[in-house]
DNA sequence: ACCTGAACACCGTTCAAGT
DNA sequence: ACCTGAACACCGTTCAAGT
């Protein structure tokens, strides 16, 4: 079977889900796609640039659902609080969508920070909420930092279980989707003081 | 000379801090000490061990000022705002301390999660603030996810700035220390909100 | 254009054997 | 107790050469 970019992610994916990122190898990635590691690199520069794809193809799966349209402005005062809800649960379960999504997804967000879609909707909608673009912008990566974050230790919480093989779903973490919760909502309120 | 658990750490922050996370290796560390790779292996049982400790270090230097005891509890009632404020400020600090700390700690964070002594102490003077435990618990995770969050995309900035050679202090990032004060307060602003 | 074969320069970890 | 020597089982990446 020839080779595409498509179906190198593919089979990236693939990989990520059932055996997590430290199993993501060009070499294995090239074994089970039967054929040779350097076979690899004709479709992606590097491991990184393929990593980075798989990055931005979950973030950008988070923004499925379209925004309030700029024209729909003065349809609520209240409406992003709603709407940076919604985000932030999106690119939440984006994130978990994959295993070690959110360790991918913060990986290569260091390299492009404000490529990620999730990003710079939130800054809209945070100057809409009232904030000056310089404050907007430092609120949206604070909470683009909380929500990787939360996800990112779901996750690594998820890696302990399975290494330790724990028989139940014993150990959990108390409540990961209260403190999610939870911590968005102090966030809101927070951007609402400033805002108002 | 002779080998110590003192002496492998110290010249493994030493790698650190001159060429980066991804250059501290087993073999370069060994080899930096005059030692075969293997002798590390009789003061740490494997690489991860080796980094969680320099993790504990780093984060353990951010508590070295004594907070507030209990006993003090009725000094001020609007203390735990300053407290937090001086503690997320000391934990932000530790972590630029050394090249690639954000990456390293939030890495050795993911495996016993609480270990971190920031976390503990944000946790009392969250429920001092107020906040009844649970809530506390999540607020602070929050709180230490955005300082996290935040110091990792100075240091992946610095990173890029490293790798282009950029001449000057040109593409710096706008302003990574309102950035942070920005966020911090919202959260703060937040954390009243919810306690009053 | 797309991939193979084969190499280069590395990794982390183990473990008998030495001192 | 502490380290060497030497191996095992891997990595990412390059690049001439094939088709």
């Amino acid at each position: 079977m020839r080779l595409s970019r498509e179906s190198v992610l593919a089979a990236a994916f693939a990989i990520l889900d059932r055996y997590g990122l430290a199993d993501l190898t060009m070499r294995r990635l090239a074994s089970e796609l039967g054929v040779q590691p350097g076979g690899l690199y004709w479709h992606f520069a590097n491991k990184q640039t393929l990593l980075a794809a798989m990055a931005d193809r979950i973030a950008a799966g988070a923004v499925s659902g379209a925004v309030q349209p700029d024209s729909d402005y003065g349809s609520g005062e209240e409406d992003w609080r709603a709407e940076l809800t919604r985000i932030s649960g999106d690119f939440r379960r984006a994130l978990l969508q994959h295993r070690d999504g959110a360790e991918l997804v913060a990986a290569g967000y260091a390299l492009h920070p404000g490529s990620g879609e999730p990003l710079e909707t939130m800054i809209k909608i945070i100057q809409r909420a009232g904030l000056e673009p310089s404050d907007a912008q430092a609120a949206a990566a604070a909470l683009i930092h909380f929500v990787l974050g939360h996800a990112a230790e779901v996750q690594a919480h998820d890696q302990l279980r399975r290494a330790a093989a724990l028989p139940a779903e014993q150990d959990r973490l108390p409540d990961p989707d209260r403190d999610f919760t939870v911590g968005l909502e102090i966030f809101l309120d927070g951007l609402d003081s400033r805002a108002g």
